[in-house]
DNA sequence: AAAAATGTTTGTAATTTTGCGAACAATTAA
DNA sequence: TTAATTGTTCGCAAAATTACAAACATTTTT
């Protein structure tokens, strides 16, 4: 009967989940932190699909806070960002880590 | 001018997070880590939406992999997939080791 | 058999997402 | 100044998501 709220960990987990929501951006993402510095030009030449669309699944990564961009006129690099990126990690460590224990079954069926 | 292509584990962790991308279902899955056992009712009990769309949520959540609904005459129970979670949580695991280890700044600016 | 309990499915509406070409803005090179 | 380079933004269309009420199907209880 009582009703539980979301927290706010709860909806920016899900906000980071979001962004990572699509094979394009995972790709992308995987761009990233293979290199120190990478501009736009360099990912859009890597990917099979149009600028404008990538700039927009960049736009989605940057509003999440996974990713930031910074104009370099006449071109903009885009990296990881480092400190939501390990935020991100340790949400997703940490929801992970709440069922299914290494060896145990403190869980599930 | 070589475009990447998208890997299948691309896409599955892509499909992994997509299904996390919603705070609802982030809040059914920690509800669900927390418990051995969990019928559909107890989770609509605790959610401030109507049982349609809990029901929509929970399959989107099987769908990825992510949970499975046993049917118990007349109720159905949900638990955690074990296996495919520990398959999601290596697979957000590396994507996220892939870049700022621990103390380290190997990429980003 | 009829009524109650438990969830899923269907139908609908509003919103968001995805993708592209074309138009734009800003800087650099000719 | 003009032309070229680099990305973003706009406008549009198709598809997917989110949410709910109502209708259904199943099993259990009366």
């Amino acid at each position: 009967m009582t009703k539980i709220e979301i927290t706010s960990d709860q909806e920016r987990l899900a906000r980071f989940a979001k962004a990572m929501g699509h094979p394009t951006r995972i790709a992308i993402l995987n761009f990233l932190a293979q290199r120190n510095e990478c501009f736009f030009g360099d990912i859009h030449e890597v990917l099979p699909i149009a600028k404008a669309t990538v700039s927009q699944h960049l736009s989605e990564l940057k509003d999440a806070g996974l990713i930031q961009g910074t104009i370099e006129p006449p071109k903009v690099k885009y990296c990881i960002n480092r400190e939501n990126w390990n935020i991100a990690r340790q949400m997703f460590d940490d929801m992970f880590g709440r069922c299914c224990p290494e060896k145990k079954n403190s869980c599930c069926s």
